[in-house]
DNA sequence: AATGAATGAGTATTCATTCAT
DNA sequence: CATGAATGAATACTCATTCAT
């Protein structure tokens, strides 16, 4: 069993450190500096162990990805051999949201680090990482969607590719910038809710969006 | 009539230089160096004009967030005025999207920069930034958001204010990262939809989520 | 009558901010952009009115120089007049200190400045100056000098002028140091004195200074 | 043995240079471009090995006050063990001297910087160097002060602090100007003194200074 | 296997000064 | 007579990376 960060070897100290000061400041706005003195390893031994910055990140990208999609598509087996039914857009959701969960136990800002990380994906002069992610990551959850997309409302491929993504906005967007928006329930007086409960609260929402009839082409033009 | 880049004033260019590379590139990304080479001013100048690096981001927010609202407060009194009965989810959304695409008009890359400006102001250690923006922003809103919520399912504050986020997510996600999905899109090949395309696209599935029925508190919890 | 520095013209409000900048934060550490904020010019004017930054000194220098000079050749003259004997030690550094008391009136915090700008004028690469300053301030000092070199001990010329140095450092460090110095004795519970009350606890240690009987040089090697 | 500049380690040869270019050049003055191209070191290895510019002036501090604190406690119990009569102030002051002096043989321009440093401790805005040099300073030296102040004239706290000050401001401004009160005696045609020389023209005019009368409080009012 | 030292290229920012108007 | 705009050179400081040991 893995022991607490101090008697980790170095290599696993960098990850556990890296893994925090992403989540918490980001991956640009996080420097070697700050993950070394707080992993308590030489400075150099990040590029020693990991080459460089870059390496160190999708390090750190790979030990997130490996055990989601691992879990996922278990979750997903054992609900295909429970039931021989098609799964709804909401149990599959169901099914994303403990999966995220489970990889969030991990670590308690595991989720934030993954949301930033497929931020950082997107973003230009990121290709490598894309690809890198891309290469990794989506055979492992075709499945997934291909199931989801039996129960949305028919649309296109793009129209689904678009909707994906405005899902994907809604995760990221939420999940990675979740101290802020909590800080601006508490200063508006609402309750705090954890991160299992704000998934919760996606699955409806982001149901309907899949569910919702597509416009027709013709009448989006204005 | 205002010229191009090469004519305008030194304040207007670096605005315009500073607008496309944060854009492009991001706030943190781009550097001063960038931003006055490109517009083609010494070094110094955006201190000059600007006061620091901040100021100029404050700035070409401003740029952004006035002709926003203006045109949104605008549209609303037009709608209102013309017809008596409360609008819709889809037609206030709809009005949104005219506001944004005529922001948009101004400037190529207008649309991104001002949904990375959001995503940056969610940033932790930018509060100065959020609350400059919610001062002069959240009060000129607080009319369509009454509108949107009376459209919407029946729901708690909290539950309103974590919607609005998810929309916001999917908006910030899917323009602030318009160049790296259109690629993909190419990639896939399929059209490459332009932003009004995209925006259009998202309103039938924004307000499918806004009307969803939200989980009752003790089903969310597994 | 001169005017409060709003009414008075761009050159004298110059001149009063600056005077007042120096000698609270000292010449370099003042910027040329702090005395026009606080003049409320344009910060072209200092160029314009005194031709560089070291033109301000210099003029800073002279509305103090001249009334100091002459001061205090008048109460010379006064004391000459009244009586025939010759002044003491004492008596000549109590003319000493009225006259730059008297400086003092204009401005509160005058003397600090005046001593900041000696402390400036022995300053390695400040030979222009140190020059300046001499020019038009040994030639009227002499007399004084000399009076005062009649009652000390009986001494070399370049025992006089380390002493007179001596006695120098003294006035320069207390008193261009005298916010520090009053905050030291605030911590440590004592009363603090107003500068006339520094300037005549010195009277009498400068005194017995002077009139100490030099060591011998052969006495002076260890 | 150490041996000269370009043979010292990096550390080294940086305080070499900047004790150097301090003494000269005052601190503020002196920029670390100075500091690393007289020491032939690249620009960052100041902040590698100090942290900051201020990190290196408390270090050049360090090397200061640490052996002049060692050598006058010592020469002060050796004093002691060897007479039990009470020290003299112009013992006490010789003791000074001969400590100075032995700090100075490190290094030419040594007790100029150490100067140099006393004055920019009593600056506005340096309250961190104060208390940095209060604490690691004042304790070692109280009870050198306590012996100097049972052969002063009698007086109260508040007198013996500000003649304390009077002694300092003296020995401030002249060792920390030495080369250009060194000048003008050079003009003047008169021999140029060393350092060793001065002090010992200083004892017995601080002495006297200390074994004044001190003016009655009602007197010293004008 | 690991590290202390070092570095080149970069950052935002500040400064006194200049110049066209 | 005065100024808004602009600028070149400099500032302290930071960064990821490299390398000899």
């Amino acid at each position: 069993m893995k022991q607490p960060m101090q008697d980790a070897d170095t290599a696993t100290r960098i990850i556990l450190a890296a893994e925090a000061l992403f989540a918490s400041h980001g991956f640009a706005q996080t420097t070697l500096r700050q993950i070394t003195a707080k992993a308590d390893v030489n400075l150099a031994a990040v590029n020693y162990h990991y080459g460089s910055k870059h390496g160190l990140i999708e390090a750190v990208a790979c030990r997130f990805v490996d055990p989601l999609c691992r879990t996922l598509d278990q979750m997903l087996a054992e609900r295909l051999a429970a039931d021989a039914a098609a799964p709804r857009v909401e149990e599959l959701l169901e099914l994303l949201v403990r999966t995220l969960l489970q990889v969030q136990d991990r670590n308690a800002s595991a989720l934030a680090l993954f949301m930033r990380l497929l931020d950082l994906a997107y973003m230009p002069g990121q290709e490598e990482l894309r690809q890198f992610l891309s290469a990794s990551y989506a055979p492992r959850l075709a499945s997934f969607l291909q199931l989801l997309r039996k129960d949305c409302a028919p649309m296109q491929d793009n129209e689904f590719f678009w909707r994906l993504h405005f899902l994907l906005g809604s995760l990221v967007f939420t999940l990675s910038n979740y101290e802020t928006l909590n800080q601006l329930e508490r200063e508006a007086g609402h309750e705090q809710p954890d991160i299992e409960r704000i998934l919760h609260r996606m699955i409806p929402v982001i149901s309907a969006g899949f569910q919702a009839r597509a416009e027709s082409t013709l009448m989006c033009r204005v």
